[in-house]
DNA sequence: GTCTCTAGTAACCGAAAGGCAAGTACGCAC
DNA sequence: GTGCGTACTTGCCTTTCGGTTACTAGAGAC
């Protein structure tokens, strides 16, 4: 009888359902609304003031994702004016850690990606 | 006479070049070669070879960003047939690390993330 | 009655991402 | 001569991203 070996899950193997977790995470906008979160649950129009350049369609859109795949909570009043919430769920809290490395990684070595690009378009 | 104060670099600031940073981490294809070629040095064929669903042509390309902006270094052995390497840079090794945490985040919680999109569509 | 305030949604459109197929260079084995 | 192997590049085409504008509901202030 042969043993069955189910591969463990890889990022690599693009049938793996890992992919697409990743590829949730690889946007720009999830990587900085879930650290924005993770400085407390905030609504809509905080959320717009703190990350520059987002639109709101992009902030909506995005929100939903995270929401579908319980990352964010999302909690509506039912009032009006509408008055609805945002706030990290347990796993997105602790994605939202690792991706406020990457952030501060950002921060502290963009300027050696600016020179390093500056130094290769010279050529 | 009045101070002026620069404010710290933040990627929630688009106009700071940390976003643009950011943009270029916050790819799924860099999210793989990275932690990739964290493995070793790697040739064009072996890096095809181990990312499941890269096409030829965003393998070029990505590689040749990260190459701009200092990440990845290509060594060219200028024979014929073609021989040419990638390896990390020191900056893109110490970018890697933390993208390997991301990648080993998604295999973990991704099982999480299927079923949470599957209450989220049932309602 | 009218204006305001919030968190959206919907439609439209241009820009960019990205897949696929075919082409390129050239030394070597046969 | 023909074909192989490697690392690309180019062109075409479809899909997705993302910006902009206009529209919505309904309580409360005036």
């Amino acid at each position: 009888m042969i043993r069955e070996r189910k591969p463990p899950p890889s990022v690599f193997d693009e049938t793996c359902s890992a992919r697409h977790a990743l590829e949730l995470i690889a946007s720009k906008w999830t990587m900085l609304i879930l650290p924005a979160l993770a400085e407390g649950p905030m609504r809509n129009g905080a959320l717009l003031r703190r990350i520059g350049g987002i639109s709101q369609k992009m902030l909506t859109q995005t929100l939903k994702d995270l929401e579908r795949n319980g990352l964010v909570i999302r909690e509506d009043r039912q009032t009006v004016p509408p008055h609805v919430e945002y706030r990290l769920s347990e796993v997105g809290r602790s994605l939202s850690d690792t991706l406020a490395v990457l952030d501060r990684w950002a921060e502290q070595n963009f300027l050696e990606l600016d020179a390093a690009r500056e130094r290769f378009d010279a050529r």
